[in-house]
DNA sequence: GGTATTTATGAAAACGTTTTCATATTATTG
DNA sequence: CAATAATATGAAAACGTTTTCATAAATACC
């Protein structure tokens, strides 16, 4: 068992002292440097080893200026599309021996700030953020910019950001689609629970509805477009609020997979027959909707193929070092499919 | 907007020389330092602000030999119970000027060691450590603790571990009442979908199924006795095999989720009623649970109280600065609670 | 009013690497 | 075999802080 008694740690001075070599010779031969002999190396590794020398990332950090750490910051980390992002980053970066830092904003805007700040005064290599739904106004990721720091964003990212990369999918035909769904399977009446019209991706998704429903000489009724935070009980009083009135829907798009689910739980408790007489739609393919009864038709937006680009992306920036940053980087969409289950 | 020409940061020594100060007593200003008159102080806060002066974490970390950081290393992020324990460590640490790296080791002890190694290279402050399902030998975290850095365990935990601090649900009660209310429901016939007994928690809950059947005199079929990975195609696998059998159980305790959630589709495909001829309950509370028909019953793990347990640990800990050690920690065991659906 | 104490600051060392520069050794070339 | 190039190593500076030690200024004490 461990000794807790506070024991000095092995550095390459030791190593150095044990095989009468210099310090600049074991820190090359560490770091695989091709001018020291294979022997010298054999034995450093060797000695490394047996001392159990484990480098000090603060030390290495603070003279080369690479961290090989890169920061995440994430609205939250159990949000299922995330989750699924943020693995497949880390298992990308693992393979490139770049670590990931995983922040959550909670979805506040100051939070997000101040982890921007912590970030930047971790040095971290790059910056990967999801933003908040709040975030209309960036620059408290410009200081990272400035410093030459690569900064990608996913998800939720800024319009016009001239030095960053951008990855998202594509709400607009997210939006487009799922509307188009709800009209060719029969809807006439179709409602929209989206998100705040701050964030891109309600932005987006709004405009894909607004263009199918008037491609389809569909009138929007405006009472039934709600723009709100996508909770259970927001959701669920909004649904309330429509099925109150005379005429109600047929259908409804909702922004994410809460609230399709709140949607209809609504309707099994008043005893509306969905599909038959109320279709709903979802969108980000979260597992909960493939579970319950009946299974809710969504938006599938591969998380996988976001977070291979997010890592894909982040290399080439990292090699070029900040060189090709003068050419604005044209943002990457990722497509998106929808996913037909038993709510339409 | 940024201009991203690599721009040198601002130092401490550009406040000092800004400020006619020496470098020393920004530093002291900064970190808020007693013997610094408030004047001073002001100054060099407001120089700072100005300058957009950021602290370099490493020279810092280096210098200090604290980094206030502390290092996750969890099988996955995407559980329901980590993510939400993740999140309540997060902001509970957070309170005390603590940041966390989350890692994830999925569930691969290759990686988990790797991860310890990387940890400790960044000199963590603290670690904390759900393990992986094989996780037997313990010995590469012993290199942090070695180095008096407090290890915090959780979940997944060693069994003889003299210096690292451990918390984890009552998996013995879990196991024990999960077996008891299917017996009080009036099952006669047992089944237990557990996972492999290399972990603490299969163990424990294994058994708290064996003494309450003991108990209440029923005997324990042992092909209804799975050790598995707690996978759905491995619940769904045992389901089918016990199923072809002449007698088949009427009711089954699985330990997680996704098995109950397996065996309950299972039921439904081969039109056994449920509960009505066959009782589930499963582990964890996942959201999935309440969401599917019928609900199912299962075991509150209370991921917050966990979470805030391991935070309130890690503080005394980082507090008594690795001087308590050698008196033995004593494990700490978060209650659980049955969460009865419709299952059962 | 002199001594002791507290408060406030600076000079310089230290943390553990990496890297530049210099130099020594070995290999290659004509 | 001399001259050049490539390989291999060491000395010392550098990274940006914090901290120890020293000292100066202000305050308290008898």
């Amino acid at each position: 068992m461990a000794n807790p008694k506070k024991a000095q740690q092995n550095t390459i001075l030791d190593i150095a002292e044990a095989l009468k070599l210099s310090p600049a010779t074991i820190s090359r031969a560490l770091s695989g440097h091709p001018y020291v002999k294979e022997k010298t190396k054999n034995d450093v590794l060797k000695m490394a080893a047996q001392l159990g020398y484990r480098r000090n990332n603060m030390a290495s950090g603070l003279r080369s200026n690479k961290t090989h750490t890169i920061g995440l910051i994430v609205p939250r980390i159990s949000m299922f599309f995330h989750a699924e992002v943020i693995t497949t980053i880390q298992n990308g970066l693992h393979k490139y021996g770049y670590n990931l830092i995983i922040c959550q904003s909670n979805d506040s805007l100051d939070m997000e700030k101040e982890l921007a700040e912590i970030l930047f005064s971790s040095r971290v290599d790059a910056l990967i953020a999801a933003c908040t739904l709040h975030t209309v106004d960036f620059s408290h990721f410009d200081k990272l910019l400035l410093n030459g720091t690569p900064v990608v964003f996913y998800d939720r990212v800024p319009l016009n950001e001239q030095h960053a990369a951008i990855i998202k999918g594509d709400d607009f035909r997210g939006g487009y689609i799922a509307t188009t769904h709800l009209i060719e399977t029969g809807c006439k009446r179709i409602a929209h629970i989206s998100g705040p019209l701050t964030s891109n991706l309600y932005q987006d998704r709004s405009s894909g509805f607004q263009q199918a429903m008037e491609q389809h000489k569909l009138p929007v009724n405006k009472i039934w477009v709600f723009h709100q935070e996508l909770t259970h009980t927001n959701a669920r009083e909004a649904m309330r609020k429509m099925f109150e009135g005379e005429v109600t829907p047929d259908g409804v798009f909702t922004d994410n997979d809460t609230s399709a689910i709140a949607a209809l739980e609504f309707a099994r408790e008043k005893g509306i027959n969905v599909p038959g007489d109320l279709k709903i739609i979802g969108y980000s393919n979260d597992p909960r909707t493939s579970i319950i009864t009946p299974s809710i038709t969504t938006i599938e937006q591969f998380p996988d193929e976001v977070g291979k680009k997010i890592v894909e992306t982040l290399m080439d920036l990292l090699k070029s070092g900040g060189n090709n940053v003068d050419e604005r980087i044209q943002p990457i969409i990722i497509p998106v499919q929808l996913i037909r289950r038993m709510t339409t």
